[in-house]
DNA sequence: TTTCCGATCAACT
DNA sequence: GTTGATCGGAAAC
C-alpha cells in the first residue's frame, strides 16, 4: 500500500537533530522550489551527511568562513556553495545545538514542474536525469548562491520548502561511502539512497586531478 | 600574493 | 575510462 503524501512543511525540530538521523529521514520527502514561472517539486532519493567538526570532508571542518557561515546558523536553512568553477550544490543545515552539520542533496525525482526543469537541463535525455547528481539537482531547481541562507521550514510558497512527503521505510534505504570525498572522510558510509531508484547518481570514487606539466 | 585543487558534469574515445 | 571546462576558497609561500 502507498502512504499518503504529507504536504506539511518539516519543522525546525526535524532538522535540529544529529545529521546522521536527519539524512536518511529526508529520503522520500518533497522539496518545493517556488520559481517566478511556477513551482518545481522533487522527491528526494539520494543524500549525503556532512558532520562539521568531526568530518574532514565537511566545508565546516576548518571553522567558520564567509562561504560556510550558514552552516553555523540555525538548522532548517539552505547552504548553497559554488564548485568546480561552474556548478552549485545545495545542502540543508542540521543541528543539534548549532553544530555545523548539513545534508547534501544529491538526487531526486522531479514530480511537478517537469517542463520548467527541462528548460534548465537541456542536455538531460530522460526525465530521470533532470536531478541525477547534486549540481544537476541545483540546476534543475534554479538554485544558486542567492538562495544561500534561505529558511526551508515554510510556509509553502517561500523560495524553498521541504514538505513531509512520503518517508521511506528503513528497509528500502541503502548506505555507502560518500562520493568524491578524499582521505579518511571517505571511510564513513554517510551516503543514503532509496534502493533501486533510477534517479540515484552513479558512485564515483574520488580521483585526484592530474597536474598539468 | 600565489598556488592548488575541489561534496562536478558532459563530451569524448 | 578519460579529460576539459572554469572559478573561488583557503593553504602555502
Amino acid at each position: 500500500m502507498i502512504a499518503a503524501t504529507d504536504r506539511t512543511p518539516l519543522t525546525r525540530a526535524f532538522f535540529d537533530r544529529p545529521v546522521l538521523e536527519v539524512a536518511p529521514d529526508l529520503l522520500g520527502r518533497t522539496l518545493v522550489r517556488a520559481t517566478p514561472d511556477g513551482p518545481i517539486e522533487l522527491r528526494l532519493t539520494e543524500v549525503e551527511a556532512y558532520d562539521g567538526p568531526n568530518d574532514p570532508g565537511s566545508h565546516a571542518y576548518r571553522g567558520r568562513t564567509a562561504r560556510n557561515g550558514v552552516m553555523f546558523g540555525p538548522p532548517g536553512h539552505v547552504y548553497v556553495y559554488f564548485t568546480y568553477g561552474m556548478w552549485h550544490c545545495m545542502n540543508l543545515v542540521c543541528g543539534p545545538g548549532g553544530r555545523p552539520s548539513g545534508v547534501l542533496l544529491r538526487a531526486g525525482e522531479v514530480t511537478v514542474g517537469t517542463e520548467l526543469a527541462r528548460k534548465r537541463r537541456l542536455s538531460a535525455r530522460h526525465d530521470r536525469e533532470l536531478a541525477k547528481g547534486p549540481a544537476r539537482l541545483a540546476t534543475a531547481l534554479d538554485v544558486d548562491r542567492s538562495l544561500d541562507g534561505t529558511d526551508a521550514c515554510g510556509p509553502e510558497g517561500s523560495p524553498i520548502t521541504v514538505l513531509g512527503g512520503t518517508p521511506v521505510p528503513s528497509g528500502q534505504v541503502s548506505t555507502g561511502p560518500r562520493t568524491g570525498v578524499a582521505g579518511d572522510g571517505a571511510a564513513h558510509p554517510w551516503r543514503f539512497w532509496i534502493s533501486n531508484d533510477p534517479t540515484v547518481s552513479p558512485y564515483r570514487a574520488h580521483t585526484p586531478r592530474r597536474r598539468s606539466t
